[in-house]
DNA sequence: CGAATTTGTTGCGCTTGACGGCAAATCGCC
DNA sequence: GGCGATTTGCCGTCAAGCGCAACAAATTCG
């Protein structure tokens, strides 16, 4: 009396669906929040819930001590027992982790390497992490359910079929990578461009929650990536490229502005012009930040003004076509902006549609290092949500 | 046994929506062929159909003579007396039209003005010619049914409440264009940003039928607009300002090719600067696009490159955020693109990330005049496509 | 003219969610 | 500490809507 579709087209999975995905972004709920939450009936809320915990994707908890009157209501929870594989494969390292439909990471590894990894080695290292964890029992590993792997890849990911078109700094072409690692593991696996991941992360947990339409902006060490959520989904146009804003030829009005002839956002607004003037070589990014406020020199406030103007001008461009409500800033972008907010503001105004620009909210991302593996994890766990026994238990 | 929805979201308005959807964009289908479509059961279709033709928007007409075996099935076809009102004020004149829900036009009339329209001349003017059109009876509004009104505005929008923020040539400013026009009429309307309409118009009937992922970018007069359609759907943004691709301060590469230094796009590859080279004062497109073949001059020639070397620059620069499977051009831009495809294709090539390119179509716009029009009409058919039998008998 | 094919039509059953009455659990007040 | 108020769970019933299958109808082909 579980599955059956019955009608056609799956009210009841969408159902399904709208209360795991509540419980998942929302963290745990009481059946009654639940009923509001849903517009859906007490008993149907009741049977639904049943129905998931019967799947082991949720847990009925004793109700809340909540000091109102009536009969309390049973708190349900994502189920902490079930988990996505995150990976996220750099230059240096690669950080595995375990997280939760509830989540919560509940493991993390970061795996230093000496040499660039090839896909190959990806997956298969993957498979061996995995594996010890599953056999740790005392680790919190030993009975949970694995649900998928995600990955988030600082390249060109087609996200049909997961294969990596590009990236560069890992020296990655055309690799199967999806393909590699459901093979290696066993498990169904999602591949995703990071910045991309970086920004679903944000509009679900981060500085975006709540929030229907974003623009997302990343520095990283490699160049500037970025994602779009618009209508609440994540865009990823025909081949999932899209967002890829550090590649853009920039509009820069003062000529004396440009460093870089005939490059792109990313030679001009750059983590490196930024290390290089305050005299590092190589710093993460809090170091960066302190240097930059503890250096008086001229110098310094000059290039973080021309990169300023730059990415003001990118962002006003981003403002005008996509309308968004919110812009998110994260990696040494939101170090820029966190050293004048108002200066980066007044940047955007001057350029952008004033209209848009009244309704527009310039954040810094809330997220830190875990964006990428929260992000990972929920295209991991995206299958799932979407349809919570789809294709579980097919006979 | 038709209406009420019984169970809580409505499952049989989505079918409807469906159906009414499918005869809409397709023109007239078999049932047979709406069965396959949905997937739904023939008897269903049967019922939705029955229901659809008892609310007075589709027709049940004779089966076409298909010389194909088995039992002929009855067409299925929009109500050809279902009309939307589309209006679009211009500088020098405003346009009426009644189009229907089979996507024809009606009636058309262009009413030329002598100074520009305020907002209520507008709703009056459409008052009046919608009475007038009522009267005469063998006009073909004798009977017809009046949906809602749809208004293409060349300027800023609030998609939300209709109020006209900004429309420069019309000079209009904060102006309630939605409430003014349903107390003159009586009717709901709804109002849009012209080129978001004929972004919307060349999705569902133009270039990029079938596309669920396209930028359009039209080139008019006063400058240019644009629009976006992401998962199928437009992107209004927060407040419904998106698409102002003419604001962007535009990425030039060679110093040379800056015309108006701050200027913004719609400044440097501009109507009124081919005009210019060409010598004329004022010309309809096939004027332009004929004078442009017509000379031989180098200065033509350079203008146009200047231009299209600009507009590449721009197009790659959204080709790399957005990953469209297709862009579209309208207007001048659609001349500037027809005089040299080839080139305008290696330039936003040579600037946008390859894999994006090699999946995208630079096409010109299908849609002529009528572009804004059957935009108008199908954000005014919008709400009763999405809900046939919503706000339609409440009692 | 009959076989084959396709599709409309009709009646039935199943799934699923809504609804309403009743019981349970908590709070507040006396 | 008991009683009313309130909220919510639980269970049985009901209805809506779609799928399904059998039959009938309309057309093509041989």
């Amino acid at each position: 009396m579980t599955d059956r579709p019955g009608t056609f087209d799956g009210v009841h999975r969408r159902n399904l669906s709208k209360l795991l995905g509540l419980v998942h972004l929302e963290g745990p709920m009481s059946r009654a929040r639940l009923t509001a939450a849903t517009g859906l009936n007490r008993s149907t809320v009741a049977s639904l819930a049943a129905e998931l915990a019967d799947l082991g994707l949720v847990e009925e908890r004793a109700p809340d001590p909540t000091n109102r009157v009536g009969r309390p209501s049973p708190v349900i929870a994502a189920h902490p027992g079930v988990l996505a594989i995150a990976v996220n494969p750099e230059v240096d390292a690669v950080t595995i982790a375990a997280v939760g439909l509830d989540g919560t990471i509940a493991v993390r590894e970061r795996v230093e390497t000496d040499e660039v990894v090839s896909p190959e080695q990806t997956a298969a290292l993957v498979r061996e992490v995995v594996e010890r964890w599953r056999g740790a029992g005392d680790a919190g590993l030993g009975d949970a359910r694995l649900v998928a792997v995600g990955l988030a890849v600082p390249g060109l990911v087609r996200a049909s079929d997961g294969l990596v078109r590009l990236a560069p700094h890992l020296e990655w072409a055309d690799a199967p990578l999806r393909a590699l690692v459901e093979e290696a593991t066993g498990l169904p696996a999602a591949v995703g461009n990071d910045a991309s991941l970086g920004a679903i992360a944000e509009h679900l947990f981060g500085a975006g929650r709540g929030v229907d339409d974003l623009v997302y902006l990343n520095g990283g060490a490699s160049g500037i990536g970025g994602g779009l959520i618009v209508h609440g989904r994540p865009v990823g146009g025909v081949g999932g490229y899209a967002g890829e804003f550090g590649q853009n030829r920039p509009g820069i009005d003062a000529p004396g502005d440009r460093r870089a002839p005939g490059g792109v956002l990313e030679d001009e607004v750059s983590r490196r012009r930024l290390l290089d003037v305050v005299g590092l070589r190589l710093a993460d990014e809090p170091t960066l930040a302190a240097a930059i406020v503890a250096t008086g020199s001229p110098a310094v406030a000059d290039e973080l003004a021309r990169q300023r103007r730059i990415l003001g001008t990118a962002l006003a461009n981003a403002v005008n076509v996509l309308n968004p409500s919110v812009v998110i800033l994260g990696g040494f972008l939101a170090t820029i902006a966190e050293q004048d907010p108002d200066a980066l503001r007044d940047a955007v105004a001057a350029q952008a549609m004033p209209a848009a620009v009244e309704e527009l909210d310039l954040r810094v991302a809330a997220l830190g290092e875990d964006r990428l593996l929260i992000g990972a994890a929920e295209a991991a766990f995206a299958d799932l949500l979407a349809d919570p026994i789809g294709d579980g238990p097919v006979a």
